[in-house]
DNA sequence: CCCCTCTAGATTGTTAACAATTTAATTTGA
DNA sequence: TCAAATTAAATTGTTAACAATCTAGAGGGG
């Protein structure tokens, strides 16, 4: 039978694609975020979208205050943006030395995938593709080398890319992606790690 | 009129509670949490309940699965461990570092009361109490130093205690947390880091 | 003119019921 | 007896209505 299921829930959706509108600039910061509004445009209750806005919320992207309601979080200050690329460097390049030793032949088709997918993005110059297509392709290792942590990096990733997106050089990001995975390909754990970390900044 | 207000909403109330209970050992790792249990239990209904679950879902300490509902999430790997405590480290010293610039004397007088909470916690023997005032005590300098990294801190700091609180010894948690308000409060910033290091393990 | 109070609308917080899905038990068939 | 199919119970996902709270603006008194 097969049967796919995981039909995800609607608050998942609903998440993600709030999530995508954030890093992609389309809600100004400390715009608050209606309940209502939502879930008229996603054809649903509140109930769904309170969910949403509630996760987004741990992650940081957004702020809370009771009875007020969500709204988009003030952007971090450089020093705070510092201290969490560190954080996110850490974590990712602990991920990374794992996932290099235990990578399979499917896990490299995947990752091609996801780069392909990013190098197009870049080409047409889409703004909210690139981003998402970014963090997909780095959050497919660190899923794979620490699944406990993914929603951890996840945090700090959104939190690290809502504040530079604006001014991104697409050339620049297919580049240091490719040589990425071509490094990961070589199985060339050193390299790796030094193109992560010129590409994490 | 002052008006103090903010009357937290359920969810929070339900939310800390639980988070305690967590990080106190209640729960088996992986074992299931129910929604109408919890909420038959704290006399609401699961709306709450599932906020609650929801928020702490992201932060990491249960894990969520679409139509199975939330369980205790297992134990991270003492590498996981290791990192984490790296990341929270890097995190904290930061937030030190700016809190200790800007303290104000009732800031010194909060951090003396809850390091008195913290003290007869410790003297009681008391697990749930130690951990929570331990956490607190953590959490008032990064709240004042960098309100937006907030939620981030306590996602890595309860994750981190999950793992180690059931074999502490009390006498020690206390000695070095004197140590590092004492150090706070002579606002010599490399003894309180020095300190602070010593205790984040 | 300014400040306070009060009211009406908008918004969030909570609830109970219903729908969809999973899980466990039971039956059925070979 | 064992395994697949079927049913029943338990659990989560979603909804719409109601309660509590906040917000903005009109009105009144100084």
């Amino acid at each position: 039978m097969s049967k796919v299921s995981n039909r995800l829930a609607f608050s998942d959706h609903i998440c993600d694609i709030i999530r995508r509108e954030l890093i992609s600039g389309k809600f100004a910061h400390d715009e608050p975020i209606r309940e209502q509004k939502l879930a008229t445009r996603f054809g649903t209750s509140r109930g769904p979208v309170r969910d949403a806005l509630l996760r987004l919320t741990q992650e940081g992207v957004l702020a809370y205050e009771t009875n007020k309601g969500v709204r988009v979080n003030s952007p971090l200050s450089e020093e705070e943006r510092d201290v969490v690329v560190g954080m996110r460097l850490q974590l990712e390049k602990f991920c990374m030395r794992k996932f290099i030793l235990v990578v399979s032949p499917s896990d490299l088709d995947q990752i091609s995938i996801l780069l392909e997918r990013l190098s197009s993005a870049c080409k047409r110059a889409s703004l909210p593709e690139v981003a998402e297509s970014d963090l997909a392709l780095h959050r497919y290792w660190v899923a794979q080398a620490s699944p406990h942590l993914e929603s951890t990096w996840l945090g700090l990733s959104v939190r690290m890319i809502m504040k530079y997106t604006r001014l991104s050089r697409y050339e620049e990001i297919e580049k240091e992606h490719a040589e990425i995975v071509s490094a990961i390909l070589e199985k060339d754990l050193e390299k790796t790690l030094i193109c992560l970390e010129s590409n994490i900044i």
